[in-house]
DNA sequence: TTTACCATGTAAGGCGTTACATGATTTA
DNA sequence: TAAATCATGTAACGCCTTACATGGTAAA
């Protein structure tokens, strides 16, 4: 339930329209919580409806900007501080760990050194991204730099763990 | 749509009834790709409508043993090796960093700290199974033990990162 | 004989994806 | 005036969760 914390999150900095919203799933939330555009307006209209948005300006092409209200701002408060453990995480790749004994230890070998290529590729990413970006000393930057830092570390440690796992392979399937 | 996979991953080592499975998806599976009593049922009807699985054995309760059929084999199979990038993430807990602004410093921090709490909390349960355990050699073992080192290694670097980041905002937020 | 465990299913409702549908305004 | 961009919505379908519903068999 937290695509509607993600978008009281992104209204509690300023007003915007549905269509503003979307550009910020697509770039800053994209890895965190990616949405659809169907999503979106759908959930503007149900925190409208449930009084934690408002309609704040109507613009051209019928556009309509919403703004957080307090009672949004306590919801989203709540969901922050209350932290409530996260939800499981489904994992195709490690789901597919659990199978890997239905391959050739030549074919699961492929298999952990793609998903280390995998990382690896994303993790360069991340890094051009973070070299692209001028981060500022403001409260958004600061967020930015800690959820990079994140995906640092977690493709780092993904691509160690892969390959370190095809070695695994390699030596007990090399028997 | 990888519950199909998780069922057919089970099935391929040896029959089993709903029941039989549902155990497995609350014990090795459970971090992995957890699956409700509801959805098992209803999958196993799914693939053998598919022709992916049969009815091996029927026992006393009504009991419906499946085996996985070479058409089910030729599915994992493919799903194993075709390796399709896997699907993108949710994460509550990354969600959450891009609004820490809206919290004070001390309330980001806590909800930082008490992450790196329950990374800690888990990594140790992860050892403890993993102290109690007796690995063989055998491919589920092999299997097992990497599927163990992941969730070692992951939960290690989300308590190391978490005290990083409310580091980094006692920093920036003392000033 | 009661309790625990074995065993399978259905129904309702929410969330997420994809596709469809429509149109106004700005820019080249 | 044609194309790009802005802008909002609906419909269908599948997956996941929760709750409900039912009953047989084995062990204490």
């Amino acid at each position: 339930m937290s695509l509607r914390h993600a978008v009281l999150g992104l209204l509690a900095d300023r007003p915007a329209s549905g269509y503003d919203l979307m550009k910020r799933f697509e770039t800053s939330l994209s890895h965190a919580w990616p949405a659809t555009q169907s999503q979106v307006y759908g959930e503007l209209g149900k925190l409208a409806k449930a009084g934690m948005l408002e309609v704040a300006a109507e613009g051209p092409r019928g556009r309509k900007e919403y703004a957080i209200t307090d009672e949004g701002r306590a919801e989203l408060r709540q969901w922050l501080t209350e932290a409530p453990p996260e939800t499981v995480r489904r994992s195709d790749a490690l789901l597919r760990v659990f199978f890997l004994d239905h391959l050739t230890p030549l074919e699961a070998v492929a298999y952990l050194t793609g998903e280390a290529e995998r990382a690896a590729h994303r993790h360069r990413h991340l890094e051009e991204v973070n070299d692209r970006i001028e981060w500022d000393d403001d409260a958004l930057s600061v967020n930015g730099r800690l959820a990079m830092e994140y995906g640092l570390r977690f493709t780092a440690m993904r691509e160690e763990w892969a390959r370190w796992a095809a070695e695994q392979i390699s030596a007990s399937g090399g028997r």
